[in-house]
DNA sequence: AATGGGACCTGCGCGC
DNA sequence: TGCGCGCAGGTCCCAT
């Protein structure tokens, strides 16, 4: 799923949907998503109340009272799902249940996700090792950051030690509308470039957010629906339909590993 | 410092 | 119809 405009709509939904409540009992049907002993992990939860949903990268905390906090990484396929004990799923793989009956169902199918109860999430050495939000950054700090960079744009902005938050479609989404070569050295990028890369970067991650979004594959919202951005999506997933300003196919292509979408002409 | 590969997992769509 | 392959929104770890 998610990146950050994934993360940040389930926080907001999350937040006005789990605040208050308390928690009556922590299920772990996969040991593997948890961090810990499991029982333990349980314990850490049982009997608190959601204070509040907070958002770091892509690393969502649910702040609980006592001073814990629930660290979720939901990777490439975790889901958030809230709701009645009948919308379980066989992918259900931790079921934190409220002293209402209610539920908040955290569901993987390939169980990359982590689940994680901490003291102190601020501390979590993955927390310490990310880079700036983006939306705390400015066009020429951001600029800046690309200096003496050799390594290429695109797996840079893939890079949570760089920048926070950034995935492979908001990338590709980004380096497209900013016209940027997705294989071009950092360094390399003007001045200008640099600087219109990083107003594209949060234009697509607020109107992402602001669908809701993007649902291609498992990604879903709080309560099991679906994000919309995906009908926006110029380039990720567009393989031999034509660019928009030019009508050159767009290509898909692996760069650092991962498949890059974009058009071949526009961007340089 | 940077890059590439594999690992962690399951499941889908495609070509033959 | 069935099988094998490539691919998938993320991140870590290791080797070069």
């Amino acid at each position: 799923m998610p990146e950050l405009p994934e993360v940040e709509t389930v926080r907001r939904e999350l937040a006005r949907l789990l605040k208050g409540r308390r928690i009556a009992k922590v299920e772990v049907r996969r040991p593997q998503v948890v961090q810990g002993e499991p029982g333990e992990f349980a314990a850490a939860l049982e009997g608190r109340s959601v204070r509040a949903l907070l958002r770091r990268g892509k690393l969502l905390l649910v702040e609980l009272s006592g001073g814990k906090t629930l660290a979720v990484h939901l990777k490439m396929t975790g889901q958030l799902v809230y709701g009645e004990r009948s919308e379980r799923s066989e992918k259900s793989r931790v079921v934190i249940r409220f002293t209402d009956g209610t539920e908040l169902a955290y569901n993987d199918q390939r169980l990359f996700g982590r689940l994680e109860a901490v003291d102190d999430w601020e501390a979590m050495p993955f927390v310490s090792s990310l880079g700036p939000e983006p939306f705390h950054l400015t066009p020429r700090k951001f600029r800046e950051m690309l200096r003496g960079r050799r390594t290429r744009i695109k797996p840079l902005l893939l890079d949570q030690h760089f920048v926070a938050g950034i995935g492979n479609i908001y990338a590709c989404e980004a380096l497209f509308r900013a016209r940027v070569d997705p294989a071009k050295p950092a360094e390399k990028l003007s001045d200008a470039q640099g600087e219109k890369l990083f107003r594209e970067i949060v234009s697509v991650l607020r109107e992402a957010i602001s669908c809701k979004g993007s649902s291609l594959d498992q990604y879903v919202r709080a309560r099991g629906n679906k994000g919309t951005y995906g009908k926006y999506h110029r380039v990720y997933g567009k393989t031999g339909t034509q660019c928009r300003c030019c009508r050159t196919r767009i290509v898909r292509k692996a760069i650092g590993g991962r498949g890059t979408y974009y058009c071949p002409s526009c961007q340089r």
